[in-house]
DNA sequence: GGTATTTTTG
DNA sequence: TTCACACTGTCCA
DNA sequence: GACAGTGTGTCTCAAAAATACCAT
């Protein structure tokens, strides 16, 4: 719809991307910059434009070694020349490389049968093959590295390290890069035009910037390791990075990665290893981990006390649900009686369907299309009528939010700190939900002049006109106001765990519709907010799908 | 040979 | 830089 | 039936080109 044909982008668009990604960096960090990341930098500019064509071409793509006879652009006339250029400025190696390994990952498998084993029979898959190539005895290696060296010419780029640094300060992550540039010229992808007047950067200092590259790395790593080895995971926790006071992003991203790995060795069964690396980390779910290995171990009182933090201050929602049900587990492992206590339980019907291949969910959709307007919506619904009601405040250029064009959201979206840091302006907005006309208003615009840009909130192909005017006409203001709350007040657990279908019968009024096939049960978000839902008297209910029993015809085919 | 998956491209 | 579901096994009334 | 744990399909921009795999 919004994705415009494909228009030709500049020529060189990949030259002129690079450099103002790194003409920004050079400006914002100029204090912080390592002498190498400068000099690698001035190398680049100082060279000509054919090398820095094939360095940056060669930058945005796998690995560091390449076959020049691999290697074909046509804006580029003498490879040759540009590739010794580069190795004469240091930017990269022409010599072959010396590592069998790498030298072998250099070649299609149908070269390396050739090259290597002519005549001969090779394993059925490129792995196999190059498996039993490297487990040769070491003349044999010898042998198979100089034909390999010898079969091509090569290049060796040099300098990665330094463009992850220009692209972690850039963007403030190791996931985008410069093809950011490039989506958004093609009108792929649209970003809000945000104010970004004052020149920020994502990092202050450099042990900062420094913290998130190990961060990063430490990511890599995880998927690199064996996870079935107790020694890696322990050296891995050796490497993350110390914390920056008052940076909760980094603080965020290190604890989950502590999450990951302590989960990994208490599967390894390095219980004591996993407490401790737990024991560190303040994000959910390290403490219902503790507890749950505390309960394992008989450990009660250490459950015990932990379990009384988790009430007392308990980190969200989530933990404060599970802390209830811990708290079950204890009493009984305690030999305390339980505390009775009322579960939640929503609303439920049952509907027998015949069978489809289809989700379970469409199935249900189609059914209760016969009643009125049925939408399968999820997530989508709310999250985007929110989204595009507070549109402009989620964008407002609050100090630090954003600092470079290719952001979907404020640098703090996601941290619980979004809310009280724009309080008035919501709550200005929110007075608006005084009146149902300025409210429909307000979104309608929004979903007019915003069409098609990213944003937290909105999927754009989830949401129609048509389900937003059934939505905007038939939910109370009152609904959407207590919706919208508990949203703000946890961006990042309250955006999911919405009913799947929402109806709009053709009397009036509306429904929420949580669908559940056969072996499916609630999960503990949706069981949320139908918590929610029901102390605020929003309608739902759960409707539970069965098969009609044409089984017995099936199992005679 | 055809199809599936990965890599590159703009 | 995910979310929801499917499937398994365990525990227990 | 409740619950925990794990695995899966779905999303990541879309399409072309290159490569790997598998089956006659
Ligand atoms: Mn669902
Ligand atoms: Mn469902």
């Amino acid at each position: 719809m919004q994705t415009g044909r494909p228009e030709a982008l500049a020529e060189n668009y990949y030259l002129a991307n690079f450099h103002r990604l790194a003409d920004f960096v050079v400006d914002t960090y100029r204090d912080i910059l390592t002498p190498a990341e400068r000099q690698w930098y001035d190398s680049l500019q100082a060279s000509t434009e054919s090398a820095q064509q094939l360095y940056i071409r060669l930058l945005s793509r796998k690995g560091s070694v390449f076959r020049l006879s691999r290697i074909s652009y046509p804006e580029i006339e003498s490879l040759d020349s540009a590739a010794s250029e580069l190795a004469t400025r240091g930017l990269a190696e022409t010599l072959p490389p010396d590592n069998l390994q790498i030298l072998l990952s250099a070649f299609t498998k149908p070269e390396l049968s050739a090259l290597l084993i002519p005549g001969g029979k090779w394993p059925r898959s490129r792995v196999e093959l190059i498996d039993e190539l490297l487990a040769a005895n070491a003349g044999e290696q010898a042998r198979f590295s100089t034909i390999l060296q010898q079969a091509d010419e090569w290049i060796t780029l040099y300098g990665h390290q330094h463009w992850s640094v220009f692209r972690l300060g850039y963007f403030g992550n190791l996931y985008q890069d410069s093809t950011e540039f490039v989506l958004q010229e093609l009108g792929t992808v649209i970003y809000e035009n945000y104010a970004l007047d004052a020149p920020a950067r994502p990092f202050a200092t450099r042990s900062q910037l420094n913290a998130h590259l190990r961060y990063f790395e430490c990511e890599a790593l995880l998927d690199t390791i064996s996870l079935k080895e107790v020694r890696p995971l322990l050296a891995l926790v050796a490497q993350l990075p110390v914390m920056i006071a008052g940076d909760d992003h980094l603080l965020r991203r290190v604890d989950r990665l502590r999450n990951r790995i302590a989960r990994q060795l208490e599967r390894l069964g390095c219980q004591d290893d996993a407490l401790e690396l737990y024991a560190v980390s303040v994000h959910p779910p390290a403490r219902e981990r503790r507890v749950r290995l505390h309960l394992g171990r008989g450990e009660l009182d250490h459950a015990g006390r932990l379990l009384s933090l988790m009430r007392e201050a308990p980190f969200n929602d989530a933990e404060d649900q599970v802390a209830d049900r811990l708290q079950q587990q204890y009493r009984k492992a305690a030999g305390l009686p339980a505390i009775k206590q009322v579960r939640f339980k929503p609303q439920t019907t049952a509907l027998t369907l015949s069978e489809s291949s289809d989700r379970v969910e469409y199935a249900a959709r189609a059914f209760y299309g016969r009643l009125g307007d049925c939408y399968y919506t999820e997530n989508a619904l709310v999250n985007a009528v929110l989204g595009l009601f507070i549109w402009d405040i989620i964008y407002f250029p609050i100090a630090g939010a954003f600092f470079n064009p290719f952001q979907s959201a404020p640098a703090d979206f996601y941290q619980p700190s979004f809310s009280a840091r724009r309080a008035n302006l919501l709550m200005t907005r929110f007075e608006e939900l005084e009146s149902e006309s300025r409210f429909t208003d307000r979104v309608f615009e929004a979903y007019e002049r915003h069409q098609g840009k990213s944003n937290p909130l909105v999927r754009w192909d989830q949401i129609s006109l048509a389900l937003l005017s059934h939505s905007l006409e038939r939910i109370p203001v009152s609904h959407w106001r207590a919706m919208f709350q508990r949203i703000l007040s946890d961006t990042r657990d309250n955006t999911s765990g919405f009913p799947d279908l929402i109806l709009f019968r053709e009397e009036a009024g509306y429904e929420f519709i949580e669908v559940k096939g056969p072996g499916d049960v609630l999960q503990k978000n949706q069981l949320r907010w139908m918590q929610y839902f029901d102390s605020h008297g929003i309608p739902c209910r759960v409707v539970n799908i069965r098969w009609a029993q044409d089984v017995i015809g099936k199992a005679g085919q």
